[in-house]
DNA sequence: TATATTATATCATATATATGAATTTTTATT
DNA sequence: AATAAAAATTCATATATATGATATAATATA
């Protein structure tokens, strides 16, 4: 069923502006998922209609979803759902650059391990799961130029993954956050990164063929999706000898809607 | 003199469209400071007779810059120019938060040492200054709860700083980038850090009081301003035992213009 | 069939205007 | 002088409309 035939209250009278109610009413269709990953939103007439507005709040409204990244305009063309594929995952999630080197380039991934577990504490915590909840740890080595820096152990509830084997895993085609998207309609909105120096122990020092004690970057990342629901609990382990974490910014925040 | 007083040449027949012109003309006023930091720009109807354009075109400009973090609306007050201070350094460029927190505090600053000294090569081409000029190099202490976690070392190219002393700098009563703003007239708008994971040298363990080859978090920060012109090299060795290096992201960047 | 042209759909820019909300300034009242 | 009320200032929201730019689809032509 179409978005076109759902029905919206928007309220004229109230003090929250018509153009943050619609916002707010499409982001709904993007969290209950009457608007897929992909795809094609109504053209902005049939938005008029559908709300009973003029184009001009559509469009402040629509605009919104664009900066936050929910939403991709293409003029000639029409609006469209953003979606985890290969080439935004390169720019959103992946902040490393080899020394000297401002561009990030796509990563070469490897395959390591895929385990079922019983949840720690503080991951149970985290995720919002029961204590000792089922969770799958996967690992993974990730570098650049056919070599690798990073090792990345990710932690995800069994419960909002019914049936993930590792051959789904390694048969993906493409990125992670792709297959959660596309095989477990779950959609990761959000990241935050905490980041630590340490001593690699004796697994990180073999899988990255560093020395035992040699310092490396620890990076605790919790994806979520809408609402600030916690999906997945990523750690990276870092040789950061010929690469480097990267982070930009300009002058002031984004502002928050 | 007022930029009401400016001629702006604003081309109809342009394929750049009318609020970009706009925004480039109010941004290279930021740029050649005939708007300066906290200053009250014209309001949106003089604004519609200086460029003799309608209200949506001024405010579809302004918003840009609003959202890029030069300009502040207030409602009923006016649009100014944003500065630096203390309360805008806490979220911009300290990013720094105690284990298990996410929130960021303002932090504690000692001061350690200001030096003239001669450019490395390095620091000369990062900085696009000579070989061998003079630069400032300033050590200061950062914490939090009255603990210190962090080294910075500042390195400043002296003909954009001519006449700082120990005394200026240490006698500011503000942010280090308010003092550039205010003293020297350099706004930074924009910095880009690159992170380490390296081992703590005998300097750094002493000022920061931690074992020799602790391992620490090295970031390189290059601060710029208008036009990326490299105005500022911080280097921050971070000791992350008890705080954690943060970082956000939504689902996507904001869009460049 | 292949190519060029035209039409259509969709978002982008721009104008004009009216009303509302938030803040400060001015005026009136006690 | 102190307080309250009114006015002025400024940005925010919303409508209505016209034209332009871009991508795709449909059609005409060689």
């Amino acid at each position: 069923m179409s978005i076109t035939h759902l029905k919206f209250d928007i309220d004229r009278d109230s003090k929250t502006p018509l153009w943050l109610q619609i916002r707010n009413e499409l982001f709904n269709c993007l969290y209950r998922d009457e608007l897929r990953p992909g795809q094609l939103i109504p053209n902005e007439k049939t938005l008029v209609e559908l709300f009973n507005v003029s184009i001009g709040t559509i469009r402040k409204a629509v605009g919104v979803l664009e900066k936050e990244g929910f939403l991709i305009r293409k003029q000639g063309l029409g609006t469209f759902v953003f979606q985890h594929d290969n080439s935004s995952f390169l720019f959103e999630y992946f902040h490393f650059a080899l020394n000297g080197s401002d561009e990030k380039q796509s990563p070469n991934v490897e395959f390591i391990s895929f385990e079922t577990k019983k949840a720690t504490k503080s991951q149970a915590a985290e995720l919002g799961v029961p204590a000792g909840s089922t969770v799958f740890q996967i690992y993974n080595k990730l570098g650049l130029n056919k070599k690798f820096y990073i090792v990345d152990k990710i932690i995800i509830p069994q419960d909002k993954f019914p049936g993930l084997t590792q051959e789904i895993f390694t048969g993906r085609v493409n990125t992670v956050y792709n297959l959660y998207q596309n095989k477990f309609n779950i959609f990761i909105t959000n990241c935050s990164e905490k980041l630590k120096a340490i001593s690699a122990n004796e697994k990180i020092s073999k899988l990255l063929n560093i020395p035992i004690n040699a310092p490396i970057l620890k990076i605790n990342r919790v994806g979520q999706t809408y609402n600030n629901v916690t999906i997945e609990l990523r750690t990276s382990y870092v040789h950061t000898s010929d690469i480097d974490y990267i982070h930009s910014q300009n002058s002031t925040f984004g502002e928050a809607i």
